[in-house]
DNA sequence: GCCAAGTATGTTAGCGTTAACGGTTGTAGG
DNA sequence: CCTACAACCGTTAACGCTAACATACTTGGC
C-alpha cells in the first residue's frame, strides 16, 4: 500500500534502447512516430517500454527540441461557472492539435497574474489565452516579448496585446438599457459586485448607464456585495434595495446567479415579475435552466470565445492571419420571462 | 497590435549573465535565491535581468536539477461546482510550498484518465493528486512506478495505492437511508446520473440500499438521467417519476444540483415539503445557500480533503508519515428543511 | 604573520532528449 | 553491373540550466 522506499533509478530511452537492442534515437522515434522505422523494430520497441512502464520525458524532449505541446490559459476564477465553460471548450478545441491547456487562476488579482504568468512562460508555452485586456504593465511586458501567440479573451474594449476574442460589454450594457426601456420600465436599480478589478463588469455598468442616460434616465439605485453565496446575496441585496427603494420596477444584475437569487426573492415575495418588477442577469449560464420562470440575461458567447482562441492559438483560426487578429461576438440578449413583453 | 514577426533569440542565462559582467551561475543563484550572492552583484544581475526582460526557462532547470516544481491534479470534471472546490482548497494549501497545481481532466473516462496520467507524468510533476480509487491497470501500473507520492481522494471504499483522503460514499448513502427512515419517510425513490463510472455515486447509491435493506425497505422507484442542465433535469425526473409513482414519500438525488431541480418543482407544484414528500442531495453545494428552502444534503468535506491532500504532497502532513496514509473523514449530514423532524 | 574558516565567484560536466546529418543496405532502372 | 534513390538506423552535438567542485579573496584568532 506504501510507495516503495527503494529509490531506482528513473527509467531512460537508453534503459529501452538497451532492453530492445536498438539505438537511443530509434527509440525516440518510435515513441513519437516520426521518421521511418520498421515495423519489426518499431513493435520490439514499443513491446520493451511497455514491458518496462516507461514513460517519456517531456521535459528533456522540450529542452532538445525547442517545442512545448501547452498553451497557458489564464483566468480570474473557477469558482463561477463562467470561466470553466470557456475552458473546457478550449479543451475540446485543442483535443486532437497536440496541444495541451495548462490553467491558472489569478483571483482577479493583477499581481496574481503576474506571478501566474511568470510562473507559465518559464515553461515555454506555444501559446497564451488570458482573461481581459487589462494587465500590469511587466505582464504586457512579458506577453510581447514571448514571442508566442498571445489571445486575450472574453472583452474586446480596450488595446489588446496581440489577438482578442471577445464581447463589447460596454456594448453588452447598452444594449441591455436599451431593452428595458423600450419594455417600459423606468425605475431602475443596478446590484453587482465589489470588484474593482472585475473590468467586465464595470465596463456593463457603465454601458448600461450610457443607454440609461440616452433615454434621460439615471439609475435610482445601486448595491455592492462581496464574497458569499451569490444566490443568498442575489436575495439579501434585492430585499435590501426593494425595502430602500420601493418604487423601483426594474433590477439589473451583474451576474446570473444573483439575478437568480434576486428572482427567487421576488417570487417568494410575491412581487408581479415581470408585470410590476422586471429583472435581468447577465452571462446565459446553463446552469439556471431549471428554474420556473427564466431569467432575462445576455449570451455571453463563452463556448465560442475558448472555441476561437484556441483555433488562433492551434493556427486553425479560418482567417489565416498570423496574429493581431480581433473577433467581436455578438452577444444576444434572451429576454426570459422576467421583462415583459410590449 | 500585432506581435512582431522578428524572430530575435529568446534570452537566456548568457545574455543576462553578459549584461551584468558576471557568469551565468552567479545570475542563475541570484534568479533563485540561492548560495552566497554579494549585494552589489545581486542588484546588479536583477537590475540586467529585469531590464532584457529575463524569464527563466524552467526546463532546462528542471532537467539540469531533477527538480519540478509541479503536482499533477487529475479529476473528472470542472464543470459542476464539486471539483472546482477541492481544486482551490489544493491551491491555497499549496500557495507557499513552491508547489503549484496542475489540472488534468477526464470527463469520467478511464481511458482518458491513462491518458492525461501519462501526458502529465511525462512532464515528471513531484506528485499526483488523483480523484477516486479506481483505475485502469496501466494507469495503476504508472503510479506505482512513478516513484512519487500519490494522493487518491474523494473516496476511501477500496484499495488505495499510495494515500487516500477521502470519505466512505457507502456509508454516506447508508447514513442518509437511516436518517430518512428515522423521520418516517417509507415509500423512497431514487434519482441519479446515468454514469457507470461515476464510482462514487455508484457507491453512495449502493449504501443507501443496504441502508434500506436493514429496515426492511427496499427502493421504490429509480429514475436515471445523462447530460443536460442538472437543475432542469432534476424538474423533469422529479416529475416523471411522481407521475410514474404517485405514492412515494421520498426523494433521495445523488447531488444537489437535481435535488434542487426537484425541489423548485415540488414547490411549484405545491407538494408539502417535508410534510407528504422528504428530498435530499449530496454534496453541500453552498451554492444553492439562497434557495428559500434548504435542501437536505451531506457535506462531502471537499475543502478538507483538498487540504489534507495537498499537505501529503508537501510533506506537511500532521503524521509526518511518508506515504501510504489513509485519511477517511466523516461527511456530515445537513438536514436542511426537506427532511421533517421528529 | 600564518592558518583556518568563511564568503563570493567561476569552471566543468552533465540532465534526457531530439535535430541534423551520415552510413548501410536493398531495389529498381538503365 | 553500376547508379540512384529510398528505407532504415546510428552518431554527434546541442538545448539552457544547475550540482558539485574549484578557486580567489577576505577576515579574524592566536
Amino acid at each position: 500500500m506504501s510507495r516503495p522506499i527503494e529509490t531506482r533509478r528513473p527509467l531512460t530511452l537508453r534503459d529501452v534502447s538497451e532492453a530492445s537492442g536498438v539505438s537511443e534515437m530509434t527509440v525516440s522515434r518510435v515513441l513519437r512516430n516520426r521518421g521511418d522505422v520498421s515495423d519489426a523494430t518499431r513493435e520490439k520497441v514499443l513491446q520493451a517500454a511497455k514491458a518496462l512502464g516507461y514513460v517519456p520525458n517531456k521535459i528533456a524532449g522540450a529542452l532538445a527540441s525547442q517545442r512545448v505541446n501547452l498553451v497557458a490559459v489564464i483566468i480570474p476564477s473557477l469558482s463561477n461557472l463562467v470561466f470553466p465553460k470557456v475552458l473546457s471548450s478550449v479543451s475540446d478545441e485543442l483535443e486532437d492539435t497536440g496541444l495541451q491547456p495548462v490553467v491558472g487562476v489569478t483571483n482577479y488579482s493583477p499581481e496574481k497574474e503576474e506571478q501566474v504568468l511568470y510562473e507559465m512562460l518559464s515553461w515555454r508555452p506555444s501559446g497564451v489565452i488570458i482573461a481581459g485586456v487589462e494587465h500590469t504593465p511587466a505582464s504586457r511586458a512579458m506577453l510581447q516579448n514571448a514571442g508566442i501567440p498571445v489571445v486575450e479573451i472574453m472583452d474586446v474594449d480596450g488595446e489588446g496585446i496581440d489577438s482578442v476574442v471577445g464581447i463589447s460589454h460596454r456594448r453588452a450594457g447598452l444594449h441591455m438599457a436599451e431593452a428595458i426601456i423600450a419594455a417600459g420600465y423606468r425605475k431602475i436599480g443596478f446590484l453587482g459586485t465589489k470588484m474593482p478589478e472585475d473590468h467586465r463588469a464595470r465596463k456593463r455598468l457603465e454601458g448600461f448607464k450610457e443607454g440609461l442616460a440616452k433615454a434621460g434616465i439615471e439609475l435610482a439605485d445601486t448595491e455592492f456585495y462581496a464574497g458569499g453565496s451569490a444566490l443568498a446575496k442575489g436575495r439579501e441585496m434585492t430585499e435590501t434595495m426593494l425595502k430602500r427603494s420601493p418604487d423601483l420596477d426594474f433590477l439589473y444584475y451583474s451576474n446570473d446567479m444573483i439575478g437568480a437569487g434576486g428572482l427567487l426573492w421576488c417570487l417568494d415575495n410575491g412581487i408581479d415579475v415581470p408585470g410590476k418588477m422586471g429583472l435581468a442577469g447577465f452571462n446565459g449560464l446553463e446552469l439556471l435552466d431549471g428554474l420556473s420562470v427564466r431569467l432575462a440575461t445576455m449570451n455571453a458567447c463563452r463556448a465560442e470565445i475558448g472555441r476561437k482562441a484556441a483555433q488562433i492559438i492551434s493556427g486553425r483560426s479560418q482567417s489565416g492571419m498570423i496574429g493581431g487578429e480581433v473577433i467581436e461576438l455578438e452577444p444576444t440578449l434572451d429576454p426570459g420571462d422576467t421583462i415583459r413583453k410590449r
